[in-house]
Formats: C-alpha cells, sequence, structure tokens
DNA sequence: CCTATTTTGGACCATTTGGTTCAATATAAC
DNA sequence: GTTATATTGAACCAAATGGTCCAAAATAGG
C-alpha cells in the first residue's frame, strides 16, 4: 500500500524549520525561497507536502502553540511553586540574550500584529492560541492562590488575560530595543499586582 | 527660484494617506500600489516626492510619533488630573470599536515586530518612538504623584516603562481578538499598579 | 526482476514587485 | 509671449513572487 520511493527528510524537522523562519520574520517577510532553504527541501517537495505558503503558516502556528504549551505546562508542573512558575516565566524573557529566540517575541502575537484582522482563518488560530496560553496562566494562578502565594480573593481569570497581555507587552518591549534594566522594571511592576 | 508646474496633490495630505495604509498593512504587506491608490498620486509624483518605500515609511514613522505625542499631551494638558489622563488612554483602547483606528495596534510597536531588528534604520525611530511615549507617561506619573493621585514612593521611570509595555500588550490583545470585557479586566488590574 | 507508487530536481509560468526614464504638460517669473 | 523650471502619465525594466508540470529517479511489494 506504501510503496514508492521514500521521503529524502523528516516531515517534523522541515515544519520546525519552517517554524522558525516565520518566527524570525514574519509571513509576508517571508519568501518561498527561504522557506526552501531553510527547510532544505525542494520546491515540488514543498508542494507535494505541504500545500502552500498559506497552509503551512497556519500548520506552523499550531506548532508553535502546542510546543509554547507543552513547555509551559511542564514548567508549571516542575515549579516548586506556582507563582514561582509565573515570576520565572516573566524573567526569562527580561534575561534573554540577544541571539535567543526569545527576542522575536511571540509568534502567536507577532502574526495577531501582522495580519490577524486581514485573514479570518489566521485570526481564529490567533484567537485559539492566546486562549491556550490564558489557559495555563489561569491554571498556575488558581494553583498559586491554593498555595496561598496569590491572594484568593483576586479574580483568577482577569488576572490570566492580565499575565497573557503582559507578556504580550513585554516581548514588545524587548523587540523594541529596551535594555535589561528597563525590563526588570517592568517585570517587577507587573509581579506586583499577584500581591 | 520657484517656477514651474504646480503640485497637483498636497504633500501633508499624502503622507498621512500613507501613514494610514502603513498602519493598517505593515510595510511589507504594502505594496507600492497599495500606497499609489491610497496617496491618489502617480508612481512619478511618488518618487519625485518621496524617495522611495523605505524612505517613505520612515517619514510616516516620524509623521505617526509626532502626532500621538502631541496628541497625548493635549489630552495630558486638558485633563483635570494626570491620573485621570493615564486611565482615559488605556480605556480608550479598551472602548474602541472595531472600525476604529485603535484596532490596528500602535504603528511603532507594530513596526517594532515587523522588523525592528533587521533593519537598524527603523530599529532606531523605534526606539526614540517608544522614548517618546514613556517621555509622556513620566510626565503623566510625575505631575500625578504631586496631585497625590499616585504613591510618591514609586518609581516614576519604572511607572512610565511599565505604561508603555502594558499599553502595547492591550493593543496586541485587542488585534489578537480579545473582547471588550477581557480588556476592561486587564485595564483594571493595570491601573491598580497605580495604587 | 518487474511494476506500481512515490519523491525529486528543474524547467516553466503569469503576475507583481520596487524602481527608472522621458516626453508631454503646466505655470510662475521675466 | 517666451523661457526656465517643475510635475505628470505612461511606457518600460529586471528581479522576485507564489505556484505548476513533468520526466527522471528511487524503492517497496509482488
Amino acid at each position: 500500500m506504501n510503496a514508492g520511493r521514500p521521503r529524502e527528510f523528516d516531515t517534523e524537522q522541515a515544519l520546525e524549520a519552517a517554524m522558525r523562519q516565520f518566527w524570525r520574520r514574519g509571513y509576508t517577510a517571508t519568501s518561498l525561497q527561504d522557506l526552501l532553504d531553510a527547510m532544505q527541501i525542494s520546491k515540488s517537495s514543498f508542494y507535494q507536502t505541504f500545500d502552500s505558503k498559506h497552509t503551512l503558516f497556519q500548520r506552523c502556528i499550531e506548532h508553535y502553540r502546542h510546543g509554547l504549551e507543552n513547555d509551559m505546562l511542564q514548567h508549571l508542573q516542575q515549579s516548586p511553586s506556582a507563582r514561582q512558575f509565573i515570576e520565572d516565566t516573566f524573567h526569562s524573557i527580561g534575561n534573554s540574550k540577544q541571539q535567543d529566540t526569545a527576542q522575536h517575541g511571540c509568534l502567536i502575537m507577532n502574526t495577531a500584529s501582522e495580519f490577524a484582522q486581514s485573514d479570518p482563518t489566521i485570526a481564529e488560530l490567533v484567537r485559539s492560541g492566546t486562549k491556550k496560553m490564558r489557559a495555563v496562566f489561569l491554571r498556575a494562578v488558581k494553583r498559586g492562590q491554593q498555595e496561598g502565594d496569590i491572594p484568593a480573593d483576586k479574580n483568577p481569570g482577569a488576572l490570566a488575560s492580565y499575565l497573557v497581555s503582559s507578556m504580550g507587552g513585554l516581548r514588545n518591549m524587548a523587540k523594541a530595543g529596551a535594555d535589561a534594566k528597563t525590563l526588570k522594571e517592568i517585570i517587577k511592576i507587573t509581579l506586583s499586582s499577584l500581591d
């Protein structure tokens, strides 16, 4: 049933490479050639395996979301306290060196910024992506409240939305060229909302 | 000294139209044709008056910055209290209808997100733009402290940076499709950092 | 070994990209 | 009215865009 010449590249690996490219440059600024170079596959393989640039982009966003969600959940589980997890998450952005992926911001937020309004399909992916991030923070906040590190009288849903928004803002500031000291000051004030 | 055929269009008006186009779509996604249509001038007039797409973009960013700065300063001066000004500024984003310009986010932050890192010239404009916004907020915070609406023991510089960051995050959330209720919750928590 | 099935590289395509050139046109100053 | 100067529309350009097609190559199953 599955005869024929075997594929010479790994699909997951190619997807990952494409995602990184989109992450760096955004959708429009990434040309097909850029993708081909990054993925190291030929044009025909590209169009056979992935349907089009646009379709691939959608898969990349989902791929990113899955990865991010898993990473965060894993960190959350491994953290001694949920509050610690939240603080670490924010500090990791403030500490990120220039060569880091963190300087590219959050792919989902970047995408929202690029053209969420002009493309309904992408808009939906962005919306579901932010929802997932919010869900992780929501879980963290609730656990933090149970653990006594976050006041129980605070609205956990609102706090979770606030954290997502703040993350986006912070990453944006990093991209805009804010220095480490400034980022730290912002983080400090942001986290004080959990007191 | 200034003879010859008079220009058939208004430079400022054309610049404004171009800025709005870039604001909507971003730099890369805006084609020369898009600009020509929006500005309602011919290609030769375009290249004669503005040097290139890239040069025009730089002028648009500066134009945007000037406009935003003036708007904010004016609002600040007219506000009964500086704290009121800050709150109004944030709420205006939360309340913005869909047809509004507010849904496009902040041009400077959008630009940072699009390619601040890959273009040093633009990066500098972005940096100076955020500095100007921070300066306005800084002034507001200091006035707020004098007026007694913001605790005097808070670091005004850090608070100003925080407000810039939060604005960016909030606008990003709006672009990402957050509903009005969510935005309001975020704003409420953000502003509570001024207590 | 043969064959059906799949992947691959390269040629090809129409369209669009940002940008230039230039003759025709318009007008302010003399 | 002539002239010097400035603007305009249209024709033109090479390069890049996303995308298609197909013959050659490779291999698993019979």
